[in-house]
DNA sequence: GCCTTATTCAACTCAATGGTTAAGTTACGC
DNA sequence: GCGTAACTTAACCATTGAGTTGAATAAGGC
């Protein structure tokens, strides 16, 4: 259980993986796809949507030769109870959000992929 | 900026720093104090509180010779939105943290020293 | 059946993490 | 001002993590 924390929040401690939820989050993705916008090989981003799946934030299931990428936002449920526990933080700001995925969306995802963060 | 998620998040991911995060809600502490029910050195608190204060999810004021060290919550309210962003997890379930705490709250840090989760 | 596409696996490198012990530093207390 | 309490720093070690390249597997398409 604690455990269950643990994997989730090393899960989103990489920005490549925060940009794949984002992404996820649009529609249903394949693995091809997913690394399509990143500068990284398809084995990393492979890796990367395994650290996902074991975190159980996105679930992968094989249709013909293709692996479909689906986002399983429960996942983060735990997480936030965890975290609210801390405080109350006013109930999501979609501002806010947008301002996140503007910067972490494929668009710029060469950026994330290239310098990591400035 | 996503640098401060990563940040965060990565800080969030080890159960010794998440179970020290929960003391200090309960009152601010002396770094000695926060080390006391772990079953590991100073030196190695001291770095956990050294990524807590990178992270900002916590301060330390030095009065004396005593380190004091303060939950500092907002630190978490940019992580919040950007989980919120992928789902409204019903506000504060405190019955469900209070779960958390029992499990990683100081009664249990030694299990949470040595052996980390089950 | 064969070429190609989609994806993973294996082996490797390099850097970062989490821990250790031992040696500093700084501030009380007497 | 000396001894000690409260921390931090340094040097080290073992493990993990993010990336690479190259080969393997699996399923289509024709």
């Amino acid at each position: 259980m604690t455990q269950d924390l643990d994997q989730v929040f090393a899960a989103l401690a990489d920005p490549t993986r925060r940009a794949i939820l984002a992404m996820l989050l649009e529609d249903d993705m394949a693995v091809t796809d997913v690394a399509e916008p990143f500068e990284m090989s398809l084995a990393a981003i492979s890796k990367h949507l395994g650290v996902l799946t074991a975190a159980g934030l996105i679930s992968q299931e094989k249709r013909g030769r293709v692996k479909w990428c689906k986002l399983e936002p429960d996942a983060l449920r735990n997480a936030s109870v965890w975290m609210q526990g801390f405080g109350q933080f006013e109930p999501v700001n979609l501002d806010a959000f947008e301002r996140f995925l503007e910067i972490e969306l494929p668009e710029t995802a060469e950026g994330v992929a290239r310098s990591g963060s400035e």
